[in-house]
DNA sequence: GCGCGTTTGTGACGATCGTCACAGGATAGA
DNA sequence: TCTATCCTGTGACGATCGTCACAAACGCGC
């Protein structure tokens, strides 16, 4: 809870009285290694918070699992599609190491923020903070080669390649295992 | 000003007192073709409701185009990370064809957001729009070759090829034009 | 320290895709 | 109608990357 104070703290003016309004929405949850948030084929009705341990978020693609996105401390791992427009979800959010998230009810939220307009606003510099995530890894796959990317996240988020194995890096940078095992070798 | 209203509509109720609220904010915009909406360098300070024509995100990949997205009749085009943010603008905006928009200002649109609980919601609804566009096509280059990408964009946008040209569309899919020149034949 | 499962490295090979070069079509303006 | 420009198709070739197979390294429990 106290990550998540600080969190929003560094998003928008927030008074204790905000504060109160948005409790009744919020739950903090444990999930172990390997447990699911959100699998496939359910309609998304939450946003979560990371305040300890991480998450990846994963379609399963003929058996084969490739990962979308990783979300760790301080990141809102979510289904927008889902969450958003009531559709069932196209991939699954697991805990990749024992996880504490603080869990936004959709309903509780909604109820929330109709009754304090501050809580709108958080929930808009939320959604702006995910845009702009996708918005810079889709550029990724436009502008660079495999071996780019992987320099890129190299450079810009030095702590993933220390906590996300190599395996699972490879599908979220959209290449095989083996081309990212020898990216890495030449150097 | 029509298709806007349109537009709202679709996402929210919204009061005659909610519209003139939000007014302020709001300015009839037209481009002729090939003229820019938002410089790469430049800070964004508007998002861009598209009534009539069509334009393009693109970046500059060592002097050659790369498009990022495109913007038709009833969407918002912006720069997530620039206007949110305030950073300079990695990619340009341009009109592809003669274009209408409604511009938002930024500062007036906070404005009118503060005074207007409501707008605030319009707000967060668009972003929630603008993000699972981005998650959609992300997905896109995770999940499928430069032929399935293709294909996806058959059935699932089909207007887009008819108006956009194959040797814009490439650098969208990520593949070479000469690429997907050929995919197209074979078939 | 030993064994077992998981993860990573490596070799061989083929498929896909990008690049370069050029030719044929379409389009718009004089 | 003619020409200049832009867009699309196509051939040849090489680079990159994926796939399959297997070996080496690592981590963890006993």
């Amino acid at each position: 809870m106290k990550e998540l104070q600080t969190y929003i703290h560094s998003l928008t003016p927030f008074s204790d009285d905000n504060w109160q309004h948005l409790l009744p929405a919020l739950s903090v949850q444990h999930f172990r290694k390997d447990e699911f948030l959100l699998r496939a084929g359910e309609v998304c009705n939450a946003l979560f918070f990371v305040s300890k341990g991480y998450c990846r978020a994963f379609y399963d693609k003929d058996g084969v699992d490739i990962n979308a996105d990783f979300f760790f401390e301080q990141d809102i791992a979510t289904n927008i599609n889902s969450y958003g427009r009531r559709e069932k979800s196209t991939f699954s959010i697991q805990a990749c190491e024992p996880l504490e998230v603080v869990r936004f009810d959709r309903d509780l939220l909604l109820a929330a923020a109709a009754a304090d307009p501050q809580i709108e606003t958080l929930g808009r510099l939320c959604l702006q903070r995910i845009a702009a995530k996708q918005e810079k890894h889709t550029a990724l796959f436009k502008l660079m080669s495999a071996q780019e990317r992987y320099e890129y996240l190299e450079q810009a988020y030095p702590e993933m390649l220390q906590r996300v194995s190599l395996s699972q890096l490879s599908s979220f940078l959209g290449i095989a295992r083996e081309t990212l095992s020898r990216i890495r070798g030449r150097r």
